[in-house]
DNA sequence: AGCACGCCGACT
DNA sequence: GTCGGCGTGCTC
């Protein structure tokens, strides 16, 4: 008699453990046999049904066997994750403590995981009908758009959604004909790929020396990390594109991750320009069935690249070549919840299983990088010259302290600006803080707008008129009179992009005013629509957020202003100082990219702070070591490693109790030492979000291996307490954000 | 996490 | 009389 085999299966619960399940029950031995790792498997649980991941199949388990319940089916008999990526994903999940059910569910697709099959959709295409094909030669007359597409099916047969927007034929006019019972829904034909006969769409451009020397330094075939360091213009694509081309060369995919703003049209077009093969792109426009396909086009190798945001790299892709993170410093890259991972740092962990190369590109390495860089671990490579030959713009830190201020611009400021502006150059205006002002202020109590929820205040918006707490969403009316005292003297305190934008209109009425920020880009195409106006070359300004800082280009700008550049200085959260410098070098980095020399002024309360001046007169390397310098001494990342366990309740008592459980365990597994010590519970930085009270325990080790072994047992003896059933807890291993 | 079951307050 | 509040218990 055959021993029963039994199905191991990782499900999307927080439950740390697997379920072990019978064979569906109309599976064959020998269907059985076949079944590999990371097949889908769909499976009662509970009183629900779910989309499992098989990790193996067995013969034995610990369960009562009565109690096992069959499969529901097989979803696919190909795994929809290979071994490799699996292995990868069951690594991310025990290193970032997260359940192993959560970590795979977040690496799928979520049609994949809500039971669909993975399979490639056909093109939906418009044909005739029978009815369609008796009309004649030149019908629908009246309407010049009906008759266009009647037209063109008579000459194409079959034609495609971006076929029929090509000819400038609305949507609605599909939706007419074929409620006439003129066309309807097809397939398109099963095509087989062409390999063309050249990767190259455009020859690629002839190298500088410097980039040459950079390209010449990485080597394929083995695993091997660079950084690419160069500022914006210095020619990072280009490297890219030849590093892509190699690869592809060989048959190989490209993996490409970008920040999530960074995955524009324009970017994606960069890489379909350069070459013929299919490029498949992932970002956040894209709905699930779209996001399913790309995902299978990597999987079959079709998509010979793939660009993305932080999920991509989970995306299998049988022949992966090399793996290019650009602006590698950037924090989208560290998921802020649930399976907290960071991309950037599991594609060093993909790319060394691969044995492949890996290029971090930044101007503003992460001071990880550069410290890797340092100690040998990462090649450093440099880009130095501007493309173009454009002269680096010229900085003037503007001493604002003492001066008059109105509506946060210096005097100077304001004068340098309108110059610019008549000379017919663009200018752009950085103020990191959306909404009009950060909070609404009684001139008479000095009542302030506090969110109900939150400790926070809540940020005045002037279109549409209202206060918006940006912790937790609430909103409600601006009041008239003070809540506190009834006085009617309520004034709105601070600056915010709105406030500056009416002020600039009010002193320029003439300069379009263009603002670019989450509230004036939330419509689709927005952007675009503000990208294309800029890029006419018309004096105007800009004024913006960090939207305005990251991946856009603006050719025509020659006067960057940075209103307030002292935040950050002295923020809590120790990063505060090393995302500022990143931030006002890459927002300078937009002045005076084109033929025209650029300027860049920026208003600071704290000219003379050693950061600051190290940061604009000696550049960003010495900035990062004097910052690493002080990292050492505080014993901080990245010469210490840093977790967080994070627990939030309804009733603040329980989560402080609950973190002083985790302490004392923590104590017994590992009395605190130099090696490995504790800090905490302390408040979080903002201790009252959505109603939720929230406290943290610190964990910081000399070294990866203990901090581990620590936060394993630590989570076993958690998950045993009752009482961590009843607080909302996550292990953050690696904060990017201390708060 | 979901989702059930289970025992106490204000309303069609 | 019910609808529904969230406490707690379970999921192979």
């Amino acid at each position: 008699m055959p021993s029963l085999t039994l199905l191991e299966i990782a499900l999307p619960t927080p439950l740390r453990r697997r379920f072990d399940y019978l064979p569906p029950e109309d599976m064959s031995e020998s269907e059985l046999q076949r079944l590999s790792a990371g097949v889908l498997v769909r499976v009662p649980f509970g009183h629900q049904e779910m989309t499992g991941v098989l990790i193996q199949t067995k013969t034995h388990t610990d369960q009562n066997i009565e109690k096992l319940r069959p499969a529901l089916a097989i979803i696919d008999q190909t795994p929809a994750l290979d071994s490799a990526l699996l292995e990868l994903i069951l690594w991310a999940a025990d290193y970032y403590q997260c359940p192993e059910g959560e970590a795979l569910s977040t690496a799928l697709p979520v049609l994949l995981r809500q039971g669909e099959a993975a399979e490639e959709r056909r093109e939906t295409c418009w044909q005739l009908t029978t009815e369609g094909k008796g009309l004649p030669a030149g019908a629908l007359k009246r309407s010049p758009k009906q008759a266009l597409l009647l037209e063109a099916l008579q000459a194409h047969n079959k034609l495609s959604r971006s076929d029929i927007a090509a000819l400038e034929i609305p949507a609605t006019i599909i939706k007419t004909l074929t409620d006439k019972g003129i066309i309807e829904k097809t397939f398109a034909d099963e095509t087989t790929p062409k390999t063309p006969a050249s990767i190259f769409r455009q020859a690629p451009l002839t190298l500088s020396d410097e980039q040459q020397i950079a390209f010449d330094q990485i080597s394929f075939g083995q695993f091997q990390v660079s950084l690419l360091d160069g500022a914006t213009g210095s020619g990072k694509t280009e490297v890219y594109l030849q590093a892509i081309a190699k690869v592809l060369e060989h048959g190989q995919q490209a993996l490409v991750l970008v920040p999530e703003i960074g995955l524009t049209p324009q970017t994606i077009a960069r890489f379909q320009k350069r070459f013929a093969v299919e490029v498949a792109a992932l970002h956040s426009g894209l709905n699930d069935r779209e996001r399913l396909d790309a995902w299978l086009h990597a999987r079959s190798g079709k998509a010979r690249i793939l660009i993305g945001t932080r999920s991509a790299i989970f995306t299998p892709m049988p022949a992966l070549g090399i793996i290019i993170i650009d602006e590698e410093h950037d924090g989208s890259f560290k998921q802020q919840d649930g399976f907290r991972y960071s991309a950037r740092d599991l594609a060093v962990v993909r790319a060394n299983r691969l044995q492949i190369p890996l290029i971090l590109g930044s101007a503003t390495a992460s001071l990880e990088t550069l410290n890797n860089a340092q100690q040998g671990r990462y090649q450093h490579l440099h880009l130095h010259a501007r493309a173009g030959n454009a002269k680096p713009a010229e900085i003037q830190l503007l001493d604002i302290r003492g001066q008059t201020l109105t509506e946060g611009f210096a005097l100077d400021t304001k004068i340098a600006i309108g110059n610019e502006i008549a000379a017919g150059n663009q200018v752009l205006v950085f103020l990191n803080r959306r909404g009009y002002a950060p909070t609404l202020e009684c001139h008479d109590c000095g009542w302030l707008a506090n969110c109900p929820h939150c400790d926070v205040r809540m940020t005045v918006h002037q279109t549409p008129r209202h206060l918006h707490c940006h912790h937790c969403g609430h909103q409600r009316p601006v009041p008239h009179k003070c809540p506190s005292c009834k006085s009617s003297r309520l004034q709105p305190l601070g600056q915010g992009t709105e406030r500056s934008e009416i002020a600039l209109r009010d002193w320029f009425p003439n300069t379009p005013i263009i603002r670019v920020d989450r509230d004036s880009t939330r419509n689709k195409n927005a952007m675009d629509k503000i990208l294309n106006e800029v890029h006419q070359g018309e004096p105007c300004i800009l004024i913006g957020t960090q939207m305005l800082a990251k991946g856009h280009h603006f050719a025509d700008v020659t006067l960057v202003v940075i209103i307030d550049a002292d935040a950050g200085l002295f923020s809590t959260d120790f990063r505060g100082p090393e995302r500022m410098g990143q931030l006002l070098l890459q927002v300078a980095g937009r002045a005076g990219r084109a033929e025209k020399s650029g300027r860049v002024i920026l208003q600071s309360h704290h000219t003379d702070h050693p950061l600051v001046q190290t940061l604009f007169f000696k550049g960003y390397q010495a900035f990062a070591d004097l910052i690493l310098q002080e990292r050492q001494i505080t014993q901080l990342p990245p010469f210490r490693y840093l977790a967080l366990l994070r627990a939030e309740t309804k009733r603040p008592e329980i989560a402080l109790e609950f973190l002083k459980l985790a302490r004392h365990e923590a104590e017994s597994i590992f009395p605190s030492s130099p090696q490995l010590n504790y800090l905490g519970p302390l408040p979080a930085m903002i201790e009252r979000r959505g109603d939720r009270f929230r406290f943290q325990l610190q964990f910081n080790s000399a070294q990866r291996k203990p901090l581990h072994l620590l936060l394993t047992q630590l989570v076993e003896k958690l998950d045993a307490n009752a009482l961590s059933k009843r607080v909302r807890w996550a292990v953050d291993v690696d904060p990017s954000e201390m708060g």
